[in-house]
DNA sequence: CTTATATTTGCCAATATTTGACAAGTCAAT
DNA sequence: ATTGACTTGTCAAATATTGGCAAATATAAG
């Protein structure tokens, strides 16, 4: 499992019957990019997110989920220490929240 | 709260009466670099991670956890669906635990 | 007020990383 | 053999990050 991204917008894609070629050009890249993308050798831009939702009909909030969750295993994946390191951010992430309120 | 990181480096230096300028020159960096680290304008590199650990008598994984940590804050601290990022990402690292077994 | 020391800040060149664009490649169907 | 969809490799261009230096600030001492 290299991209959770780019494996749900492939699915995503072809279940609505449309070719890398007919999507590519709205997102304003070529086929070549697009493709790599869905294998995760490339990061879709994050405020490309919510056009490529639109385009396939998908919800915006599910694939942003899916692409940061990305982000984070790219950094974590390889660490032993990953858990502890996503439940100290996670702490961090809530007592940010608290402050804001 | 900036850098978890930083700000333990920080308080482990001054624990230990050592001056950005003694330690700087051991991780082969100037004291501005090193300052700016400790507030968390700069990342430390991860391999000095076990070097600076051992200059202020610290536990190596304590540190890197809080390294990891702050990378894991800095893609999500802004994203309203960063808890949600962040509980898929575990879920794939503990997927990931598994095939490794 | 001047000096000394520690730290911080701003700047920008150097380095590293990511991306964009294109050409050539594979693969499957016909 | 041709076509269409997708993939891969390469490399220059665009972006982002870092390193190094000089100047600024802060604090304390004389």
């Amino acid at each position: 499992m290299n991209s959770q991204f780019g494996e749900r917008i492939r699915t995503l894609r072809e279940k609505q019957h449309l070719y890398l070629r007919q999507v590519a050009p709205l997102l304003e890249m070529d086929t070549a990019q697009l493709s790599k993308i869905e294998k995760g050798l490339r990061q879709l831009k994050r405020e490309q997110i919510p056009i490529i939702a639109e385009i396939l009909k998908a919800s915006s909030d599910e694939l942003m989920t899916l692409w940061l969750a990305d982000q984070i295993y790219a950094v974590v994946k390889d660490e032993k220490l990953a858990h502890e390191a996503m439940q100290v951010a996670e702490r961090n992430i809530n007592l940010k929240k608290k402050k804001n309120k």
